[in-house]
This record gives structure tokens, sequence and C-alpha cells, in this order.
DNA sequence: CAGTGGTCTAGACCACAAG
DNA sequence: TTGTGGTCTAGACCACTGG
């Protein structure tokens, strides 16, 4: 008697199964679709969705005319949510809120100025705001806005709706790239976030863009013992 | 004169254009996977294959019966590469070398027994080693393996081999989660990665399972400095 | 050049959940 | 109950790339 396997899942599961059976040893070439599919009584298209699914998570490695190998080294790719803030902090079952610090129109550092591909002489909106947790200080954002990119942004009362959100539903990004790093709280950071100095803090720096534009970058400073948790 | 979307990258473009475009906008339905077949002049499977890559990344939700909106608040999904600590040296153009601090079997403390589901009294094997980049402290790892899960682990020679590496093709994992945080370097940390106490580290804690028992817990503290980058 | 994965199609049935 | 997404199938053609 034969396990029959006519779902992509069942199919995945079975693959799985092998690889962890080690009967499919890292590094060793699986058979072809169209083998497979004869093998499991299934579509092509069925063994297709199973394997391709595996090998977007790293666990094969697939490549035309070459065949599917599985993955020598599994580069372990874990899947980040970045939530709003307002939905992370409600999400533990805490009351959101928000303050701005400070709003202007200024002149950015260079640092700030050269990563944002601007010239150094054009005024961005710099905005400072802190997001709390229960009333306690959450994380505190430190955030460069490029007019040019979102000439609208100069004229909200970002006091009322937080940049976070305003940005999110108004301003349509293409891509964007995160770090994340750690650092030491220097004095204005433990004032804003009501710790103490030398305290280590868990830092997000995003910045996002258009096709061609620098939309924005900001700088997430977490207040201390923040953790940043997902699964594999 | 009518485009043609007659592959599911230009349905997906296509779609992402009119979000973009608020033409859809945020919280609204969209047409239904048969409708936008027939306006795109394609077939139902190629938008299927359009739609739920967008609702994975997040930025369309989908339910069954009840449709497919734009998603109001697109939580961000950011994808980690998780490299073996070898490759990501090398990647960087840094030799790499390993030295092994400790090893040996002993009782975990209470914190450890516990988030790795095993009796207080149980011993596990206990690592700690470094790993370096062109014989700079690059980070190290403080590790505990289950040798009911894992028994080939107690012959192993992990002065030669890195437990990192062994357990990646020795160990076949099924899930495991990751915690990133910060901390500050205390004295022992100081002085393993030759760096001052107080400085703020960046800290990655590891745990994985088979089905039915956790296989390792790893804590890696990274030198001071270091950045875990990637894209959206 | 030829074998492999990548994709499209048309049609079908199913699972789920909103009304 | 019924409309929607989720999936499977059999067959077809294409794109890429190793030999």
């Amino acid at each position: 008697m034969k396990a029959e396997f006519n779902s992509w899942h069942a199919v995945q599961a079975e693959v799985l199964r092998r690889i962890h059976a080690r009967e499919w040893k890292p590094g060793e070439m699986i058979p072809n679709e169209a083998d497979l599919s004869r093998e499991f009584g299934c579509a092509r298209a069925t063994v297709n969705r199973a394997l391709r699914e595996l090998a977007k998570s790293g666990l094969l490695e697939r490549r035309r005319r070459a065949g599917t190998r599985v993955a020598m080294h599994p580069v372990r790719k874990a899947t980040l949510n970045i939530p709003v803030i307002r939905d992370e902090i409600q999400g533990k079952g805490l009351a959101y809120s928000y303050s701005l610090l400070s709003a202007e129109r200024m002149r950015p550092p260079s640092a700030v100025s050269a990563r944002m591909q601007v010239a150094s002489d054009v005024e961005l909106l710099h905005l400072v705001s802190l997001h709390l947790a229960d009333g306690k200080p959450y994380v505190y954002e430190n955030r460069w806005i490029s007019l040019a990119a979102v000439p609208e942004a100069a004229n909200v009362d970002f006091s009322r709706h937080n940049a976070n959100e305003w940005l999110v539903v108004n301003v349509p990004f293409e891509g964007g790239d995160i770090a994340f790093s750690a650092m030491i709280a220097g004095e204005r950071d433990a004032e804003i976030l009501s710790c103490e100095q030398g305290e280590g803090l868990f830092v997000i720096d995003r910045s996002t863009w258009t096709k061609d534009e620098t939309i924005t970058m900001v700088r997430l400073t977490f207040a201390p013992g923040y953790r940043m948790h997902t699964e594999l």
C-alpha cells in the first residue's frame, strides 16, 4: 500500500521527511519534478509548488537545467514582521500614546544628506517623537523627511498625526532597507526614554524610497529591555 | 489599446501600480479573481499567484468568501538571512577563525532547563566559543546542546568542528525562534570580545527544535559596532 | 543542443465563512 | 446557502544553462 500525496502540503511534508531522515543528504541532487510527480501520483505543478516553497525558505537550491539539490548550508531565513508601532504596543495589551517632541525644517547633517542622496544645502523636515506604552516611553523616533519627495508633509500637523502612520497611509513606498544594532544610552537618549545613561538600547535604522527618491530616514531607539522576536 | 498581463509578474506589477496610484485605497476591496482574470486577459491561476504573493508580503489581506482587500496597515515583512557565521565573515572578505573556550557537561541554570523543557537535573553539553574575523573577536556563542536529542554530540571534538556548522550539517531542525536585543558588556563579555565594559552589544538568542525535543539554545553576543542589515 | 525548472491555461472541485 | 479564494490536473510552451 503506497501513500498518496495529492496536496502540495503533503508533498512538502514528505520531502521534508526525506531530508530530515537523510534519505536525501545536504548537497545531494533530488529527482526532477517529472519523476517525483509520477512517484507521488500527482501533477507536476503540485510538486513544483511544494519544492518552490522549500527553495524560497532556503532548504533547497534549484537551478534550471541543473536540477534541485538539498542546500548544503541552509541559510535560515527568518521573516520579521515590522508592524506600525501603535499596533505593536496595542498588540501587547498596552495603552498607546504619542508625543511630538520637535518638528522643524532644517539642513541635515552631512551623514543624513548623503544617505538620502540630497544636496547638503536642502532643507528637510526633522521630527523627533516619542511613543509610549501605558504612559511609559517605549521607543522614540528621530526622522528626516524629504520635502522634495513628499511636499504635502510640510502642511501636516504631526503633533496630531504620528509620522509613522501618516507616511504608511499617504506615501506609497517601493523599497527600503533596515539595519539593527545596539548602542549605549547617552544623555539625551536617557532623558527622552526616562532611563539611565549607559544602558544598552536596541536601535533600528530604516530608510524607504520610491523608484527615484528617498522618502524618509528614521532611527528608532527603543527603551531598555526591548526584544524583537520571530520564529523560523 | 489595452495592455495585456499574461505573466503573474505583470499582473503583480499592475496591482501594485493601482495601489500606489490609490486607485485601490487601503482598506478597500478589490475585484475578485475571476473578474480580474477576465480584465487582464489571463487565467485565474495567474491572478491567484500574483495576489497570493502580495498577500504573503503583507500588502493584501485575503479571506475566503470575504474577498481581497488592500491592507489598512501594511505590516512590513522583512526577510532576514541568517547565514552560517563563517560565511558571514568570509562574505565580508575577512579571514575566519574559531576558538573553543570551554566545553563541558553540566547541569544548566534553571532558566535554560526551563526553556529547553528538560528536567533541571539533566546534564547538557555547554560550549563557549569565539568566532574571529581577521583575528579580531567578531561574536561569541554560549550554547547548550541537549544530549538526549543529539547523543552523537558527546563524541564530537568541538575544538576542531565549530558547533554552529556541525549542527547545521548533522542535525535537521524543524523549527526555532529568534530574539534580538541589546545589552551592556559585562566583565566577562569585555574580556572575551576584547572590548571595554559598558559597551553596547547586539545579542541574538536562538533556540531550535525538532517535533518533540529542543535541540539547542544559543546566545550570540556580537562585538561592539555590529549591524544586522536587510532590505524590504 | 537538450534537460530542467518556470510558467500559463482551462477547467474542475473543494473549504471556508459571511449573510 | 452561496460566493470567494485555495488547490489540483493535464497538457503545453518557454527560458535558462550545463555539457
